[in-house]
RNA sequence: UCCUGAGUAGCUCAGCGGUAGAGCGGGUGGCUGUUAACCACUAGGUCGUAGGUUCGAACCCUACCUCAGGAGCCA
């Protein structure tokens, strides 16, 4: 493999006879020579080529245009201009992959509206290239996370004929033709198969074996949704832990997300100070404040209570036993805590049924954890592990033990206390660049009426 | 799905009843090292679509389409 920019910019000392590839940014032409801005993806940066007008290759120059892909051999020399440290002195320029004049991509600035359009080419632009190297780093923490803390990762199965009630709205995956005779029975599987919106419950078997879990994977809902922060296809985390209750899952859940800020932080500088000065100028701070201190919690009535006492008035009223709307949760996070805290044990009438019901009978042990600017980033809860208990909530919710019944076995063969939560990947991307928008985290965006590419 | 706003050159926008504009990008020429280079010239448009009002519509009205912001649902 040839050296990369990453390499090349980090270099101690000059070098000579390199050969550089990558695309055209920009060309800056002058009577004696030009300048070219090449980058290769491998970092942020470019690097300037001086080809000289005297260099026989320097007739391929009005043929460079912005996006045009080039191998330049040359030597690498300290810059004598302001503006960067090396740059490459060329002594040949070839022409790979010409670029004509319709490139859509300009050195102005352009729109995140338009570049969707485009999402094909968005990734050679500076915002793109930088969200999704973080895309890549932020991935690989998640691994790391819990690689050291000895989680196993399970592939839960994408194709699932369970429906995580409560989880929003399923994609059918079949093979029977439509206004086909055939019956669900003769479809593939032999029975009405979804793509999975959680792989929370075959998680929890596998927490019930191996102790620790986490799974990392696509999933999807096909709900009509159409925000900023909702898409048809997104990245989840869901780790599981045998023996361990809401509090324990509480912690995890926060170290998790301070562990992959910091990673951000440290691992990301040159595409954080990108972000922070072009997309979010408070985003080092907030991340950094994420870090200074213990994350608030706040049980759901007491929440309540302070959203009553707050004398706010809200659009949507504060209703024990209701859901806490979005204008409710961004006045704890952002005015009220202004940082990330935990909401926990909420009324059991508005939670699915695999939550555990706490003592006092109207309470299950649930937890969402909430950042300011996003909203919910996390939601979790420790699972009811009680099999008379758990079969209760599944009649109250009318489910059929029948189509539960291995998950209800986890019950009713060595049952343990066990808590679980998912981490919403994109949200946390958002979080960490700043970028507001779910669809400019993900490569290709799958919302209601788009799925090109 | 609901509410609000916006669609004018490849891109970003100005024009808001009376001959279609600028910057960037493209082309040509100039400039002894530029940094979103600079200077001059130049090409580039069914003003989202379809109706309507008017002597006259990019501009006013209606519907539809698309996009954005907010809401619901949630991660």
């Amino acid at each position: 493999m040839p050296e990369t920019l990453r390499h090349i910019l980090a270099s101690e000392s000059p070098q000579s006879a390199i050969t550089v590839r990558g695309w055209v940014r920009t060309k800056r032409e002058s009577k004696s020579c030009a300048f070219l801005e090449v980058t290769d993806g491998s970092c942020f940066r470019g690097l300037q080529a001086v080809v000289d007008a005297t260099l026989p290759s320097a007739a391929l120059l009005s043929k460079v245009l912005t996006g045009a892909s080039v191998e330049i051999v040359g030597d690498l020399i300290e810059s004598p201009a302001a503006g960067q440290k090396w740059e490459l002195q060329a002594t040949e320029l070839r022409l790979l992959g010409e670029a004509d004049a319709s490139y859509p991509l300009q050195k102005k600035g352009h729109t995140p509206e338009f570049l969707r359009t485009i999402a094909h080419l968005r990734p050679r632009t500076n915002l793109f290239s930088n969200v999704f190297r973080v895309r890549s780093r932020m991935a690989y923490a998640v691994h790391r996370f819990f690689q050291e803390r000895g989680f196993f990762y399970v592939h839960t199965p994408i194709i699932t004929s369970s429906d995580c009630e409560g989880a929003g709205e399923l994609f059918r995956v079949t093979t029977l033709k439509q206004g086909s005779p055939e019956k669900p029975e003769e479809d593939f599987f032999g029975q009405p198969t979804y793509l999975t919106v959680s792989g929370q419950l075959q998680g929890e078997t596998f927490a019930c074996a191996l102790g620790n879990i986490y799974t990392f994977g696509p999933t999807f809902r096909a709900e009509n949704s159409n925000t900023a922060r909702h898409a048809a296809e997104f990245w989840m985390i869901e780790p599981e832990m045998a023996f361990c209750d809401l509090f324990a899952d509480m912690t995890m859940a926060e170290e998790q997300v301070k562990y992959l800020v910091d990673a951000m932080l440290t691992e990301c500088p040159e595409e954080l100070e990108f972000f922070n000065k072009f997309v979010d100028k408070e985003l080092v701070n907030r991340l950094k404040q994420t870090l200074e201190k213990p994350f608030e919690r706040i049980s759901y009535t007491d929440a309540v209570d302070l959203l009553l006492k707050s004398g706010k008035s809200f659009e949507h009223p504060v209703v024990w036993g209701e859901g806490l709307q979005t204008e409710h949760e961004r006045y704890i996070a952002e005015e009220h805590v202004k940082g990330p805290v935990t909401i926990y044990n909420y009324p059991k009438s508005i939670k699915p049924f695999y939550m555990r019901q706490n003592d006092d009978g109207k309470t299950v042990a649930a937890m969402d954890l909430l950042v300011p600017g996003i909203g919910e980033i996390i939601g979790g809860s420790q699972r009811e592990e009680r099999l008379d208990v758990l079969r209760a909530a599944m009649g109250h919710h009318g489910l059929s033990e029948e189509d539960y019944s291995w998950y209800v076995d986890l019950r009713r063969y060595g049952s343990v206390p066990h808590a679980g939560y998912g981490l919403g990947f994109e949200r946390l991307l958002m979080f960490v660049t700043g970028v507001s928008n779910i669809r400019d985290v993900i490569p290709f965006a799958r919302t209601p009426g788009h799925a090109a590419y």
